[in-house]
DNA sequence: CAGCGTTATGCATGCAAGAACACAACGAAA
DNA sequence: TTTCGTTGTGTTCTTGCATGCATAACGCTG
């Protein structure tokens, strides 16, 4: 039978003033990429905008361009775009993502307990 | 020059009713082994008694061996011992941590922002 | 130029994790 | 049998984080 135990973790990538990419901030920036806005990103995952603004304003002040391109008022009230930038961050998230994975399971079925 | 950004994270290994062995808990135990009671290990790693003794209380209930033998009352007021397999947990714990670290600095370098 | 929905931002509230505190139970040793 | 320091357990206090609410500011559109 398979072990009861199984190696969990999470990973997130840092700047130099901290948290800069992370799964949930990652995920955020797919909404937004769907839907065009913070609001209706934020609502999409129960997420308050409140804090939705927050971590994007902390990756836009953190990566060397902006990875949200933000604009108030005008049609629609507004919106929210991932830039280029952001589009590269995605994606280096999820492939170390992924390979962060492969390494849980692999070490999962190594463990000796 | 290296890259402002780095990956981080951090593990633990799972059994049916939820984490078993993280850090924390690890550093705990071997303050345990060193100390010889949780008084004494929780008061060095600043951390409350309290605490303390609901990690070890988790950590033994959830291995199918306890990983620390207490007794209350005695010469010294009481002690705690961390067990055999508890020294192998510990060991266990320690070389996942060491790996992932490896794949941290690994995949830290293979960064692209 | 009034209306609308979004960005932007402060402030009060809620909640969960851990710290801090208090005190009973324990058991070897003097 | 008294003493002593630890284990064991309930209760309250902090505190960081996220939510919720309120309210500007914004700028296209009818």
């Amino acid at each position: 039978m398979a072990n009861e135990y199984r190696l969990r973790g999470r990973i997130w990538i840092e700047g130099p003033e901290g948290t800069f990419l992370g799964y949930g901030r990652v995920v955020l920036l797919e909404r937004i990429q769907e839907h065009g806005s913070i609001t209706a990103a934020a609502r999409s995952m129960k997420m308050s905008y409140r804090h939705a603004w927050k971590l994007v304003e902390s990756m836009n002040n953190q990566g060397r361009t902006p990875v949200v391109e933000k604009s108030a008022g005008g049609r629609g009230g507004g919106r929210a775009i991932v830039t280029e930038a952001g589009e590269r961050a995605i994606a280096c998230f999820w492939t170390a993502y992924k390979e962060f994975k492969a390494f849980l399971n692999e070490r999962t079925a190594r463990l000796d307990l």
